[in-house]
Formats: structure tokens, sequence, C-alpha cells
DNA sequence: GCGCCTATGTTATACCATAGCGTTTTTCTT
DNA sequence: AAGAAAAACGCTATGGTATAACATAGGCGC
């Protein structure tokens, strides 16, 4: 959540809203949204941040009462993404709820690698950079991931997280010298 | 790559170039690109797709005529992280040669969904508009990771690829008038 | 009821990655 | 050159992620 603490603010209306959101989209395009998968995107709402497929089958079965197996949830999963209500988090194998469904967006997301906390952005700007790069490479693009790795305000702020590789990292950051794009072809 | 033939040059060439890189690099940071590091290196190179760690390992078998567990594969793959002479490609669990070690960037990839080539891509404007987003938001970026997946030039002229969601359309990622629940975000 | 489509259940397995520990090789120090 | 320390490597086992393939159940139009 970077700057917000999670708890400053009702989680529960999040929640709700989240899923009144969900019901009203998946009913404009035709889907049905199932209890299971309620279930799942509820509990992806809950933990407020990235939640992997097996944490998340175990919530469902304490949430059910019975064993779910492994393809009940990664079906539920792929629905949601397929409607656009979550986002994977591929640098976690994780899944987060988008903050914005229903609204054109690519994912673009800020984690902590602190308190693991995960900031979704839609930065228009940003999606312009993005998307003037692919012309001049021919590129036909169908999804756009951005995933920043670092620290939230308030953990940069704390001195135990102080292991700053920014400067002398080899898997740089964001600062670059002005370099145009380069291949060997 | 993406539209072009990865054997309309000479690959070989490309593949001797990185490795050269790759030991004046380790060299002058005082770090030993061995026998086996070098060989995995290589191998990546000759992929020149994202090349997953357990092919890796079965060529790697080939090439030293010995069984070769899946840690030894990583161990080289961690110090060819560390030392920025590959890039790991998060949606797709595999990993490809940097073109252009040495110098500071974050990844940048155009992945084709039907060829599997990857472009690397570094882009200025698009480094500077990512930088620019994060003070705002008071994070601390340590790594940032770019994989805009779809179609390379050649293979969108393809009719067999049809299913073309553009991003960043007004609809979802998923269809409008016929339904069907499967897709990969 | 019947056929069809969708969702779900179930088993098994494939695929990706790391922990932990012992051995070998290299490098540094004396 | 001998010995200690560190780095690299081999190996076994296991954890974590994801899907294939097939079976079952329920809604819905006819």
């Amino acid at each position: 959540m970077g700057s917000t603490d999670p708890h400053s603010h009702n989680h529960q209306d999040c929640i709700n809203t989240a899923l009144a959101r969900a019901k009203s989209i998946c009913a404009e395009a035709g889907a049905k949204l199932t209890a299971q998968r309620q279930s799942v995107l509820q509990l992806i709402w809950q933990s407020h941040k990235p939640l992997g497929a097996y944490p998340l089958m175990g919530q469902l079965q304490q949430l059910s009462g019975k064993p779910i197996a492994p393809p009940t949830v990664y079906r539920a999963l792929e629905f949601l993404l397929a409607h656009g209500l979550i986002h994977r988090v591929h640098s976690l194998n994780a899944f987060i709820g988008c903050t914005h469904p229903g609204q054109p967006h690519s994912g673009q997301l800020l984690i902590c690698r602190a308190c693991g906390d995960a900031q979704e952005l839609d930065n228009a700007a940003l999606n312009t950079s993005i998307r003037q790069v692919l012309p001049s490479n021919g590129f036909f693009a169908e999804n756009v991931m951005l995933e920043i790795t670092g620290l939230c305000g308030g953990c940069h702020a704390k001195p135990e997280h102080g292991l700053e590789r920014q400067i002398d990292s080899p898997e740089q950051p964001i600062d670059s010298p002005e370099r145009k794009d380069n291949h060997h072809e």
C-alpha cells in the first residue's frame, strides 16, 4: 500500500465495493460470478496483499469446510483474471484485486519487499510512454506487465531495511543513461 | 529479433560477443566465470529465446555427458543474474541473455506469444517515465520489470494468430459478444 | 425427459525452485 | 609448501506452482 496503512480505511467497505463492482461487471458481460468465484475474489481482497494460490486454497477450505483441489482454485482465478477483476503478480506468483476493474489499463504495481504490500498504479504518462514504444518495433501488444519492486515509503524510513541496493546492484533500478533501443539483429 | 529470423544473422558471432563481454565484465568485477557458468550462458544465448531452467539442465547434461541437478543450474543462473548477464523472464519462468550487460538498465521485454521470441528494449523515454512516477508515491525502487506480451511484427501479419485484443482498448482483455471464459491473463 | 453447455470435483502429474549437507577446488596466509 | 578459509560444485530430498485428463452435477432450452 505504500503510503496508506492497510488498516487506516475500512477494509470491509473496500471488499464490499470490490464485490459489488465485480457483480455488475459480470452481469453486464453475461458472465456468472458463482459463489465459489466470489469467495475467491473476496479472499483475495481480504488479504490486501498479493495472495498465492495455495494459501488461497487453504483459506477456501476453511471457509467451505471441505477439501479444495488446486484446479478449483486456478479455475476461479482464471475466470477473475479473464474479467479483469484481479491481477497476477508474476514476480511473487500471487494474485491481487484490481483496484479499477472495468476500466482499460495495464497492470502497474509497486511491490514492497519489506511489508509485502502492493499498490496498483494507473499512470497516464506511463501508459502513453509504453504505448509509444511499440509501433516502432512493429509489435502488437496484448498485455503489459510492469512490476516495480523496492521499499514503500513507510518501510524505507525504517533502518532495518536499509540495505539499499539501488546504486550498486547489477539488476539496476530505473536510472539509466540516455540510450536508445539497441539490439543485436 | 521478433520479426527477424533467428538465423538471418550470424548467431555464432552473437554468442561469441556475449561470451567475450561476459568475460571482461566478470574479470573487472573480480568474479569467476567458471566453465560451467560459461556453458550456461552460452546455452542461453544459443537458444535466443527465453529458456527454462529444466530444458537448460537437459542441454547441460548433453554437453557435459554427466547428470546435472537443478541446484547446479540455478546456482549458475543466480550468478549470471547477479552480474547482469542474463534476465529472468517472469511471465515465462525462463531466462534470456542480456543484450547490453554492464550498463545500468531495467529489463524491458517484448515477448511474442506466437513464435516465442523476446526482444529486449532499453527505451530512455520509458525509463524516464517510470522514474518520474515513483517519488510521488514515496516509493524507493530497486528493481523494475516490464514485460509486454503480444505478437511480433512477423507473427502479427499471419492470420493464424487472430485473437487480437489490443491493450488499452476500451474493452477488457476478453471478448465482447461471444464469451468463452478462458484466457490467460 | 433429453441434450447441451457450463461449472465443479478428483486424481495424478508435470513443472519450477530451494534447503541442507558433504566434497572438491581455489585462494589466501603463513 | 602446508594449512586454513572460502568458493564452487555434487547430490538428495522436498517444497511450491500449475495443469492435464477424466468424471460428476446442475441449469436451461426444447
